[in-house]
Formats: structure tokens, C-alpha cells, sequence
DNA sequence: TAGCTTTCAGAAAGCCTTTTCGGTTTCTTT
DNA sequence: AAAGAAACCGAAAAGGCTTTCTGAAAGCTA
């Protein structure tokens, strides 16, 4: 690393820089780069060239400051880390990015406090309104309704339902999860899943013995509960094939579990997908490709919760302001881990 | 989701409120809250009483305008999913979120034509710096030297030696990974790493050769390129064990390939570490924390490359420039994949 | 009490842009 | 050619804040 003397960087040129070297006003100069009437053709195009020699590129703080709108939004997520964010991240990003409106990104760790503080800094910079991304799908505080912006809560809903909350449909994930190996002609299926803490494996299993019980099917066993962990998934397997040899199916709550479910599966002697199907949930890809045979998994289109949630903070800064939990359905895609029965 | 009407948001409070409610003028209402001299104290009590009982917040883009500093950066990466953006992108918004700096996060899908865009957006909002989060070790393009702003690039080095880059120090990470393995009384070790292409894979193959010849020692057959994939690892592997069954050791690219690699050790009857220690790259939790055994990993301090990448920036701003490739060193964590021979 | 310093408050300029509105020039029209 | 219309341009204000500089009041000394 060398230090050097930087070259004096020039500050950035102005609007009245460019009227200048157009000799015209500042008023004109404005007038012409923003496409509006009152100027003749060419004024336009000297001006246009003097904004293009000089590089010129509005100061939206002051515009800003000006229209009252400063063109940016928060984005307040609890985990960076965690995978669930990122995609729902994305989504925000890419909604927005395309028109004229920048993120400020902050992460509070999971913190209150942190949280609170990014808060003021964020309305302190005039955010026009905020977008709150939790890290599971359980019910989080509210920030309250005393906020002079509007404020989305995504994948986490808020607490309070007179906020707007966009989520996945988790109970039709299970349901979808169901159907399509039932599709495939499973009729003995079990369901291995995660921390019975989290309700998005409380309604995954909801909506999965809905949709047996609607095919007139009982699960094989009890839905079982654990941790999100490969090591549940063997675990569990090794009791459920003890219990019930005869299972033809196991729907597993994330793809963790059922890369564990597989390996157990294999390691006994059954064929995956002939003499049994497995699926996860997330659609991971790092596991649902990595995995032999690959893995059909539920996608909770996280990307679309983003963009979702993006669109509706879109309608609240514009004055339509909504309320309640808007829910986003999961897909199913499928891989080689589930095939008809033959 | 119901429509509602929104209770109409009243603007947040200016100075000037907080002037009238205390009587006093906005030139000293201004002083009081900053902590200027020239006020009595009583007077700066009232003023702050004030400025809390409208829960004023100062306008910062009207305070930029003014200071001609933003007090913003830009956060510029190319691939969000990507998982070695993250870590970056947190030690940076870390660094920064500290202090009294608010990150604008783009994200340019590796696209040269977008990253040009959100470049010239961030500049139209007067960032002070970017930080510009690439996917991979590989240099890429320099965004110039025009720039009226300071730019540090993390992860992947920009290509023109007068920028400032950080990266990890992928060559001594080969060293330190075979160093590891060495002290663990292995003398066999075998190098199954990734696509070739990537500059990560010949410098970490490069640091591990080294440190095998400083020892006095030859890698078991060549180091063997392909891709970052399980499915590779587990091709490898089976190739490698026909030819070489008596390898003691096996160093991987990645702990994808760690993975694949340990599966067909298993498979074949080769104990891990207790017959053959195996060791990955990038310490990527889900995968090192899930194997049998857990997997000791080179992680690449990721999240320091992004702190060291912010508090560069923040040098430059003040006025350090630098230029040239810094590195942070890589650390290996130990897990239960390598042992010492008994 | 006159003259000095010290302490504190406020007026005003400045940051950069947009927009309104009044003023000047050019073009029509008869 | 003169009057009216149209086209074009610029002065100025506004937006919220910081800072400098001026002014006033209070405290001090002789």
C-alpha cells in the first residue's frame, strides 16, 4: 500500500457551472436538462453540451431538500447473514433500483436498540418510507404507527395488523408440497420438520395434514418436530424407518433435513425417488443441487416477498395506504428426489 | 389487505419549529443543539426541551448541501446472492454503521451497464466514497481515476494498480491450510480444488505447493482442477483413490468439494481424519457444521476485508489517499475432519 | 459614571436546485 | 407599421440547516 498525494480532486460541477459555460441563466439551464417547455431547441443544446462537458450530474440533496422528497428508502434487516434475507433483499433492490429511488441498507443484528437507532438515522436522512426484513416468519414489534413515513414489513409481519405485512403462504406451501406427491402417487407420507418454535414449521405442517386429510390419507406418524439440522433429519429417519418400513414418501421441512433424510435413506438400502421421495422446503440451491439425486424442494419466492413489498411501500409513499398480511403462494420445483410411482 | 385512509403524516418538525416553541431564533436554536458555545445554558436547556418535545431530527440533506459532504457511501456489488458478498457487505455496514455513515446498497447483477448506472446515480447523490464488493479474487475493471470521489475495492482487485484494493491472501491461505495438515503428521497430502479460471484456485494451489516444498515434501499427484462442486469432489476423489489408496490427507478447494470428497472416503471404508484428514475452503457454516465429521475450513475473514475496505474509505475521505493490493490474512478453524495421527 | 470587556442572541449569507412569474424579444396579422 | 400573440429567458424565492458577523446587554474597572 503506497500513500501518494491525491490529485486535488475538483469538486463536482454545479448547475450554475453549466448556465455559465452556456451563457445562459441558471433558470434556463434547469429548464433545458429537465426536457421542460419554454426553451428554444438550440439554447437546449448548448446547454446540454455544456452539462455534458463539465459531466454534470444534478445534486439530489438539493432537489431533495426542494420537492420534499428525497428519493431513497431504508431497508431494515434483522440478519444480513441469514439466507432468508438476502433474496427478499434482492427483490427490493432490484423493484426499486430500476427507477429512481436508492436503498440504504442497514442491519441491526437483531438488536432493538440498533434497530431504533437506525430508525431515527434513516428519517433523519428523510427516507421516504422503510421496509422491514425479518428472518422468520413469526409475528415481530411493530415500530409503531407514530412513523412519518410508511413502512412495509416483509417475510416477518408485524405485530400490530394495522401495519402492512408481506409473507409467504406458508400453510399452502405444506398443501402444495402434499399434492404434488400425492401427484406422484405417494400415499404413505411422513413429514419431518424443524424447531416446533418457529410457525413456519407449525403451519408447513398445517397445511400439509390439510391436504392429506383432504385426499382422505392419514400421515405416517405423527408430523415430527426437531431442529432444521441434517443431524435431526438422520435421527428421525433412522426411528420413522423402524416405526414404519412401509413409508413411500417424507416431506421434509427444510433442505437440510432432508439432505440427513436421504443420506439414512440410502445408507438402508431404499432407492430415492424409486422406493421413496423426498422434497424440502427453501429450495436451496448449494443443497437441492448438491444432493444425489437432486432435490425437489418448495421455493418461497423470496424474491417476489422483496418486490412485493417494495411495490406496496411504492403505493403507501404515493398516499394508498393499505393494512393487514398480504400473503405470497410458494412454488413447487422438482427435481429427481420425486417421480411417479412406476 | 384493506384499504384504508392514511391518518394524514405531519411533517417532521424543521429548526424553525423548534425556534418559535422555544423563542428563540433559529441561529441559536442551531447552536444550542450542536453543542456550540455562545448560548447560556438555560437557554440551550429550553431549546433542547423543545427540539425532544417535537421529536425534531435535522434535516440531513439539507445539512449536506450545505457542508458539502453527504455523510454517505456507496456499497456497490455485483452479486448479492452471491455468498462472498455478504460477509464483505456486513463488515463494511459495520464499520460504517457505527459511526455516522449510511450505506446505499446496489447491486449491479455483474453487469458493467448497470454498475455504470448506479455509479452515476450515487454520484448524483453525493455519496463520499464507494466501496465497490466483487464476487471472486479475479481482478476486474477499474471504474477510473475520474472519479471525483475515493473508491476502495474489496474481494476482487480493481485492475489498475493506482486504485486501492483489499483481498485475502488466497496464497498464504494455501500455506497455512498445508501448514495445518503438516502439524497434524500428515506427509501424503493430496490438493482436489476447482475451476481452474479462477485465480483463488491456482494462488491457493501455488501457497499449499510451497509450503509442501518447504517442508521437503511432494503433493500426492498433481493438484487436480475442475469445479467447485460436490459432484466433482466425489469424481476426484474415486480417481485419486485408485491411484494413490495410500494418501493420507487431502486438501480441498472449497467445502463443496470437501463434501464430495469425504462422502466417497466413507463410502470406500477410509475413516476420516482417524486413516485421511480432509480440509476445505471458505468455512461456510452449513456445509463445515453438517459433515460427518465436522470439517475444518481456511475461512478468508471476509467480514475484515469489508471492515478494512470501510476504514480505508474513510481514510481516503479525510484525505490518506492510497493505492496498490492490501491483504488480510486467512485463519484456519479446526474442526473434527483433521486430527493429529496417533 | 464613563469606558471597557465579556457574554449571549439574532440577522443574513450560503449550499444547489426547481419553479413561478414577470419581462423582453420575435413573429403574425391586418 | 403598429399592435397583439407567442416564444423565450432570467430574477427571485423556497427548502432546512450552519456559520459568521454584528449588535445588544450585562458585568467589570477606575
Amino acid at each position: 500500500m503506497t500513500p501518494a498525494v491525491g490529485p486535488s480532486r475538483s469538486q463536482p460541477a454545479t448547475l450554475s457551472d453549466v448556465a455559465r459555460l452556456a451563457g445562459v441563466s441558471i433558470a434556463t439551464a434547469s429548464k433545458a436538462l429537465n426536457g421542460r417547455t419554454q426553451v428554444r431547441a438550440e439554447t437546449r443544446q448548448r446547454v446540454i453540451e455544456a452539462a455534458e462537458r463539465l459531466a454534470f450530474r444534478p445534486n439530489q440533496l438539493a432537489r431533495g431538500l426542494l420537492v420534499g422528497r428525497s428519493g431513497t428508502v431504508g431497508l431494515l434487516t434483522s440478519d444480513l447473514e441469514g439466507r432468508f434475507s438476502i433474496p427478499i433483499l434482492m427483490g427490493a433492490e432490484d423493484a426499486f433500483g430500476a427507477g429512481e429511488v436508492a436503498v440504504f441498507l442497514c442491519d441491526a443484528r437483531g438488536d432493538a436498540i440498533r434497530e431504533q437507532h437506525h430508525v431515527r438515522a434513516l428519517l433523519g436522512r428523510r427516507v421516504d418510507g422503510l421496509i422491514v426484513v425479518g428472518s422468520r416468519t413469526d409475528p415481530r414489534p411493530s415500530l409503531g404507527r407514530e412513523l412519518p413515513v410508511p413502512v412495509v414489513y416483509a417475510y416477518a409481519p408485524s405485530d400490530d395488523p394495522d401495519d402492512l405485512s408481506i409473507v409467504p403462504d406458508s400453510v399452502d406451501a405444506g398443501r402444495i408440497a402434499v399434492e404434488h406427491l400425492l401427484a406422484c402417487g405417494r400415499t404413505r407420507i411422513a413429514h419431518i420438520t424443524g424447531d416446533p418454535g418457529y410457525l413456519a414449521a407449525q403451519e408447513r405442517a398445517e397445511g400439509a395434514l390439510t391436504a392429506l386429510a383432504d385426499a382422505g390419507l392419514a400421515p405416517v406418524g405423527e408430523p415430527r418436530f426437531g431442529a432444521w439440522s441434517e443431524g435431526w433429519g438422520r435421527a428421525a429417519t433412522a426411528l420413522l424407518l423402524d416405526r414404519h418400513p412401509d413409508l413411500d414418501a417424507v416431506l421434509c421441512g427444510s433442505d437440510q433435513i432432508a439432505r440427513g433424510v436421504m443420506d439414512v435413506l440410502r445408507e438402508r438400502g431404499h432407492r430415492v425417488p424409486e422406493d421413496v421421495a423426498v422434497m424440502g422446503f427453501d429450495n436451496w440451491q448449494v443443497l437441492t443441487a448438491a444432493s444425489r439425486p437432486p432435490l425437489t424442494s418448495v421455493d418461497m419466492n423470496l424474491e417476489q416477498v422483496g418486490r412485493a413489498a417494495a411495490h406496496a411501500l411504492f403505493g403507501a409513499i404515493g398516499g394508498v395506504r393499505h393494512s393487514g398480511v398480504e400473503t405470497v403462494r410458494c412454488r413447487v420445483v422438482i427435481r429427481g428426489s420425486t417421480a411417479p410411482l412406476s
